[in-house]
DNA sequence: ATGATGAAAGCAAACGTTTCCAGAAAGGGG
DNA sequence: CCCCTTTCTGGAAACGTTTGCTTTCATCAT
């Protein structure tokens, strides 16, 4: 290993100067930073960041704490967020955690250990874990794309009762009267948040509440499935279903596909997140976009900020959807 | 910061014992032992990594390199090297270098400056920036999923030739005498290893090479799309498509669609890959699976086998591809 | 000529660990 | 009872940086 010694050696001057010349911190004469800098490029230095992170008391790095990184969603969360993330100088850490609650709980530990200056959290567990490791309370965070249900946490995501109102508005100026909606876990508040927004607008709309359908599904493409077969078993079935998100919208398909149903002729489907697998679907998948490149850089900004102990105006970013209308919806056929 | 000076002063005992109970080196009576637990546990004592990897010149870090995190090969790929890496005590650092040379040239450098251990690449530039950096000689790394060009180096990846012998076989038993086959770059190696596999394969089984035609295509949608509006143009069209990747797969089942020809009737078309696309597309693709999850072992493996500085056998690793029949592909009809 | 000012550079301590070495205490065999 | 081992513990150096303080030296105004 080559250290700051043998390159102050070479150039003849003290550790202290070829550190000066490196952070361009302090004064230095031409001359000596030209030698300094000859000697670097001589030796093939390369500052270590393990000693430099010690002695400055700052890592530059950041955890990113997922759920699940092969999901599109967080995939693409992910691709975002590291961008943001160099951008501004820092490295991620890709903690993947699934729905190991251990695995949480250990790398959180590590985490703090590694000195990361900050988390980035895509993933909350019932338990919140959060408020269990206490040295976590110290060490700033944003949670990205969920809510944490207990507190109040500096969170970024998507205006979810917005997404659920143009998912009902697009649908309703179809032509459609009877809709269902096929929800994620309804103990997480997004989801009652989409939902929300897609009954209160559809019931302001003109639609009556006891036309409006609502199965709780998983977020994964089973529950769209397994939602939608429910749905066709109803005495009266809706024409439209607005899915929570785009792998369900996919089940949901396969499903109406299987009974022999066209779509859009017979039903109408709506998805949420536009990720790779709605654009390449067949049919291509209408959907609610989530402006996932804007999520994150606001979400590294916010935690940057909260890291530099800044104050935050707003601990709550929304971040507003985007309504995308493809092949998979269409006007009611009378 | 709590530091191990305060455990040790609260436990009336010198660093170096709480040094020794943390990391269970050296001998410590049970008295002192007990002693220096309680404090860490009083404090809240979490051991700072940085200064740890400092001192013994182990970072416990890798690099994980990849061109595109968002693509659902690499996206199932980063899962499972993330889940092996830190079953094996070691934390990734997620460098999403896309087709961005200087990124990944800068991403090269905090590397080697964050003293990561070793790199896992799923990408290699055609310049191969790997040679370029003169450091980087003395870092360990493994190639994944992908080959150099220049010059032999520790990889691992799929037994390509095999897999493009799995399509033929399958297409060819399905009776048909017509084939082609969208690839990948061609400049990529296990393109054409794999497009060996699959033509020599064919002409084995009794298929006329005149019968068999290759369009390059480029991993893409896109690609795929185009690939198979060439082949439609043909004036005796192929009536099964083997497409080097799922997500070309897709493309050329929507060209096929948009001309009112249907899948598997009109034509069949088959995958490679076998990610989260193939299986919920429509129809369920038929497709070549690679084993992600052997394959993110043995590259963790043998990775760990240079850091420790062990011999290794075999510098490169090729895992077998495995047939998965759907709905996409179907015999010829008469 | 003299003191004040400022630029340029170095010394040494510090960041939080681990580990080599040495020393003390305890145990055991003769 | 003495010496030798073994067990347990601590001091201090080291990992590679950065930085507060000091020193040196030149410049300049008085």
């Amino acid at each position: 290993m080559v250290s700051i010694k043998d390159v102050a050696r070479l150039a003849g001057v003290s550790p202290t100067t070829v550190s000066r010349v490196i952070n361009g911190t302090g004064a230095t004469s031409p001359r000596t930073t030209q030698r300094v800098l000859e000697a670097i490029e001589a030796l093939g230095y390369q500052p270590n960041l393990l000693a430099r992170s010690l002695r400055v008391q700052r890592s530059k790095l950041l955890g990113f704490l997922v759920i699940d990184i092969e999901s599109p969603v967080f995939a693409r969360l992910a691709k975002h967020i590291e961008d943001a993330a160099t951008r501004k100088g820092y490295n991620l850490i890709l903690c993947n955690v699934g729905e190991n609650p251990k695995k949480e709980k250990e790398y959180l530990e590590v985490l703090i250990q590694r000195q990361v200056e900050g988390i980035i959290f895509s993933r909350v567990s019932d338990e919140s874990l959060l408020y269990k490791t206490p040295q976590l309370s110290r060490i700033p965070y944003v949670v990205l794309d969920r809510n944490l249900e207990r507190e109040e946490a500096p969170t970024v995501k998507l205006d979810n009762y917005q997404a659920g109102t143009l998912a009902a508005e697009h649908l309703v100026s179809l032509g459609h009267r009877y809709m269902a909606c096929i929800t994620g876990p309804l103990k997480i508040k997004i989801c009652r948040e989409r939902l929300e927004g897609f009954t209160e607008t559809a019931q302001k709309k003109g639609i009556p509440a006891e036309n409006l359908f609502v199965v709780e599904g998983n977020f994964k493409i089973d529950g769209g499935k397994m939602g939608m077969e429910k749905i066709l078993t109803l005495p009266h079935p809706p024409t439209a279903i607005f899915c929570m998100n785009d792998l369900m919208a996919l089940g949901a398909i396969s499903a109406i596909r299987e009974r022999g149903f066209s779509i859009p002729e017979d039903f109408s489907v709506i998805g949420l997140d536009n990720t790779i697998l709605s654009e390449y679907s067949y049919p291509p998948l209408t959907t609610v976009a989530q402006p996932f490149d804007q999520m994150a850089k606001e979400a590294i900004n916010l935690l940057l900020k909260l890291i530099e102990g800044k104050k935050v105006r707003k601990k709550e970013i929304l971040l507003s959807p985007q309504l995308l209308v493809r092949a998979s919806t269409a006007p009611l056929q009378k």
